[in-house]
DNA sequence: ATATGCGTTGCAAAATGCGCAACGAGAGCG
DNA sequence: CGCTCTCGTTGCGCATTTTGCAACGCATAT
């Protein structure tokens, strides 16, 4: 595989971490500066990175504008965000919209809670495949093999004292989820949060995205959580609609 | 400069315009495709691309990380977004934050008009420097060598009859921009959208970055946009405040 | 004035990436 | 059923490209 691709590839993934000079980037790259500085040349070039006053390096307006096309492309999104609006209004709560990418489940929209609670999440982060309401519903539809291949290959953190951490305790939620067409995360990925989720299916019928709810517990307890159910479960119903789903 | 990261990097500006096959990328970016490949293969593996079922290539979860990584990093961008939230809730428009990277205005924030009607702008696309409001009032605090080089540069393409098609108009514009500290988009960019932007500034009183709403002239007549000065106003000052400008 | 940090450039070695041509798998079709 | 056509993939030899080193220029600090 490209070297210098994927050196460069790698000095914006640092580079995310934040602003850099040079140095920085060389020694924790490992890669001699003059290098690094000829990849950063390249990437300055097409306005991946740019240079600001103090000489330091940072991330660039292509990337943004990569990053918003990308996400306009994907139908799923621009269709189901007026959605998500419409239940991000009538809940107040957070709301995350995720699909499957590969092997990761990857929150592709966000809608801020109205209450002013902290939510570590973010566009374009992957959720924790053992943890995440969104990530049990969309593996719930999986084919059986390739569940066991992907289940098999978590390493399986432990977030919480709620979090799966085998499995065997995970597939056995993501069938309940299955069963019962909609999941919860009872804390599992970060204490005093939970939520619940929901698929959204295609004209084919699978599952092609998930919805989540996170509530602080301190402001729902677990019924009222399950309380926000049918609003979720309606409005994942509108999007798989919108999307040509006809009900099973 | 480094020939296989720049033709990587070309190939996800291709990916942008939506997904493709490997033959395709091969043709339009003239390299044989057994060499796309290969660059493919390593974005993927860094997450830059994914490949889909049907073996097309699109942007991968990466790029939608690192750009929102890079956003949140600019701090003036979280500064400024609850103040904008409230000018877009008062007024109901498409509010624009904009800022300068490099010899770009690069959009750094857009908030949608709560009235149903198409904005051609996004989040990482840079605004027209001969017709954006938000462009006047940035280049109105350049050094005058800078300001010259900057706007020697420019190719002044007519978007519509409005547009200022040379140096000496925009100059002109620019000067009267800094003059009374706000600038006006008379239908220069879009036909039937004006804007007023107005400049933020921060601790060393220096501009940073801008802000605008776009009006339908539709909605609104030259004397109703001027209307929303006032607030627009309020706003900038509220967020210069913030990064600790004192006022003048 | 001397020393340190940082970005930049010339150069020569070689590792890396390149294109070619051939292969294999799958889809479409006679 | 077998043929071809398309599309992704791989082995290989050549040389282009990239790399690391060392030296330089230009600051700022001592």
């Amino acid at each position: 595989m490209s070297q210098s691709l994927l050196r460069a590839l790698d000095l914006l993934g640092a580079l995310a971490k934040g602003p850099a000079t040079l140095d920085e980037l060389a020694s924790t790259a490992d890669v001699h500066k003059t290098t690094v500085m000829r990849l950063l040349h390249s990437l300055e070039d097409r306005n991946f990175v740019i240079r600001d006053a103090q000489q330091r390096y940072r991330l660039g307006s292509q990337l943004f504008q990569l990053s918003s096309l990308a996400l306009e492309q994907r139908d799923i999104r621009g269709t189901a965000h007026p959605h998500l609006q419409r239940l991000n209004e009538a809940t107040g709560h957070t709301i995350h919209l995720a699909a499957l990418e590969g092997r990761d489940v990857v929150y592709i929209d966000k809608l801020e809670s109205r209450h002013p609670v902290r939510m570590y999440s973010r566009i374009g982060l992957t959720a924790a495949l053992n943890a995440a309401a969104v990530a049990k519903v969309i593996m719930a539809d999986m084919p059986q093999d390739q569940l066991e291949s992907l289940t098999a290959g978590i390493d399986y953190p432990r977030f919480t004292e709620n979090t799966l951490t085998d499995q065997a305790s995970l597939l056995k939620a993501i069938e309940q989820a299955g069963e019962q067409g909609w999941a919860l995360d009872d804390q599992e990925f970060e204490e005093f949060v939970h939520c619940i989720a929901a698929p959204i299916r295609d004209a084919s019928g699978g599952v092609v995205a998930a919805v989540s709810c996170s509530v602080p517990t301190v402001m729902l307890d677990r019924e009222g959580l399950l309380g926000l159910l049918p609003a979720l479960l309606e409005c994942t119903r509108a999007i798989s609609a919108e999307l040509g789903h006809t009900a099973p």
